[in-house]
DNA sequence: TGTACATCAGTGAACGCGCGTTCACTGATGTAC
DNA sequence: TGTACATCAGTGAACGCGCGTTCACTGATGTAC
């Protein structure tokens, strides 16, 4: 083989690598295929020895990106003072500033609800997980309460985060994290709050 | 003059209402012109007429279409019982099932934060009005703890009546409305929560 | 060992298409004299 | 009153452009005999 085992399969991920980073900084619509390749330091034409099309990545993507999330939210509960540093990390400037690296379902959730079903069906089965992860970590409460809490919690994050981004007055923005992390804590049961 | 007194402005607000939408229904991204000027039956080319450009139109419907929900929302927190109507219907299946006539935030805040600063700006001052309109209607805490929990509720009904439209599943679905209900109901200091 | 052929990741030009935008034009009405 | 011209909302063809996608080709390596 003129290349090594696995060449392939890390070019693949470099694509869906470049991919992640572009849709959630600028959207899906308004990423083409073309800067993709090139800042995976390819030509467009092998795209679609990759991919059946764009909206193949863009199901890879975001079934991808929203593994990974869920993992680091898994190992993050487990290691770190439960909901709080995660709320705390994800209602943070830096991650306001830096969508690129950021939550999938903030920088992408208005948009899938537009797409096909097959995509939509990526997103559905996470968003599941999340919540359910999130739920064991809450402190009070029945498990109906949990739970209700825990979905709360969640659209809570991805509401004021995007509110903090879209808006254009740095004051506002901060206070618009901070409350959110003030609130979302109390619904978490924690006393900070 | 060929047309009655008028007929411009009547021309020009239906372009408006017919993007405004469109937009909210598909995303600006993916919405084109000679769609919009088609639905308002007219040509394309009498789009220039009206406005400078697309992005023109992009400011011009989101003060519009934030101002509308301000005043709705003006005069059903004066007429109804404070926020549980207003949380209600932001929270129900019909708001879910038909983006194009509900709230411009939800359908568009991930978007309108990677437009133009000028377009941006619209956004912020609605956004800020919203809270504080919120803020005068929940009934207890200090004044920092009332604005701290509206920009909580707002925040939590932009994202979790995203997650509902983005999710697959019905019931999934259903739940996140009703969780949201009942959560940010909570938040507003009514013992129904 | 040498030669002919197969494999296949990637190249890069080209495809049709729809986009935002421009512009010469139309035609109904108003105004000047 | 009649004629020449101005006004202006809207028409519809055309512009360049970038999109997603296709495809004939390249060239380095592996395999067959």
């Amino acid at each position: 083989m003129r290349y090594e085992k696995g060449h392939k399969d890390a070019t693949r991920q470099r694509i869906i690598d470049v991919a992640s980073r572009q849709f959630r900084e600028n959207g899906v619509a308004a990423v083409g295929i073309a800067g993709i390749m090139t800042d995976a330091g390819l030509t467009n034409g092998a795209f679609y020895s990759h991919f059946k099309s764009k909206e193949d990545l863009v199901r890879t993507v975001l079934s991808n990106a929203l593994r990974g999330r869920e993992e680091t939210l898994r190992t993050g509960l487990k290691t770190n003072a439960g909901l709080e540093v995660m709320i705390r990390d994800y209602l943070s400037p830096a991650h306001r500033d830096r969508p690129s690296g950021g939550c999938p379902t903030a920088a992408l959730v208005a948009e899938v609800a537009r797409h096909p079903k097959a995509t939509r069906d990526a997103f559905t089965g996470k968003i599941s997980a999340f919540i359910s992860l999130i739920a064991t970590q809450i402190r009070k409460g029945s498990a109906a309460r949990r739970r209700r809490d825990a979905v709360a919690i969640y659209g809570m994050m991805v509401g004021t985060l995007q509110l903090a981004r879209a808006v254009n007055d740095k004051q506002l923005s901060d206070e618009i994290l901070e409350s959110g992390i003030s609130a979302a804590l109390a619904l978490a049961g924690d006393n900070a709050a």
